[in-house]
DNA sequence: TCGACTGTACTAAGGTTGCCGAACAAAGCA
DNA sequence: TGCTTTGTTCGGCAACCTTAGTACAGTCGA
């Protein structure tokens, strides 16, 4: 069931794309946050979704290498493989963290902008 | 045609799924190691492909921040957004090229292994 | 002005991805 | 021994991505 890659099996092509989904760059952000999380408190988290669904975006985050997945009890642990991540690919996941935040930041101010004032004339 | 996002319309997402195709990173590393190119120069360097799927691929990296695309004369001159995206993501682009460069490196010392010593029993 | 060159626009096929519901498996609890 | 909880697997469906072929538009040189 597993089929996690090792650590110099892992593609940054793979941790890219497996990334540049919303859902799974949330995922990552919560995991980064938190320590272990099975895959329904994760799932409550991001307000969604089936659960099926959430398995889909489990594997395509375990096959690229960014999470380890690994069955306790009648649950399934998820966690960061920040070590690894961080030994092949030294700061990328900091500045996609630091990144998402930022992005997160803006856009909230964004929106205060377009409801305060007017929007400084964005078509 | 051109459809540049500004700065601070530059999504994270955008530019990790942009950057996850082989084909967009390898574009983005040799934008990266010389100043401006245009089209043909590029497709030249990757051995690829039709004229028209580059295209595509430019309108990608292009609306997601990535390269700036302007036309000169009856090029269309292609280059890294590097300070745009340095500024909204500091560290990201380093970390993603070097990391391009390592997984490559480590590629290649893979390939030397398993011809000259037998690959170490993998599957 | 004509022709070569550079790249875009449009179209389409084939594959992949994302999403979901239903059925299933395994672990724990009563 | 059942019932509940937790996720997975499977099948199907719609949307999107990647690739490429063909036709076209703008620019430069002769």
């Amino acid at each position: 069931m597993s089929r996690h890659p090792d650590r110099d099996q892992i593609r940054i092509e793979s941790v890219l794309s497996a990334l540049g989904s919303p859902v799974r760059l949330a995922v990552v952000r919560v995991l980064d946050a938190g320590g272990e999380h099975n895959c329904g408190s994760v799932l409550g988290l991001l307000g969604i979704t089936a659960k099926s669904t959430m398995t889909h975006h489990w594997r395509v985050l375990r096959e690229s290498g960014v999470i380890w997945q690994h069955p306790s009890g009648r649950e399934n642990l998820l966690s960061l493989r920040r070590d690894d991540l961080d030994a092949r690919y030294p700061g990328l996941l900091d500045a996609i963290l630091a990144g998402a935040d930022g992005d997160e930041a803006l856009e909230k101010a964004r929106r205060l902008m377009s409801v305060g004032g007017r929007d400084r004339s964005e078509t």
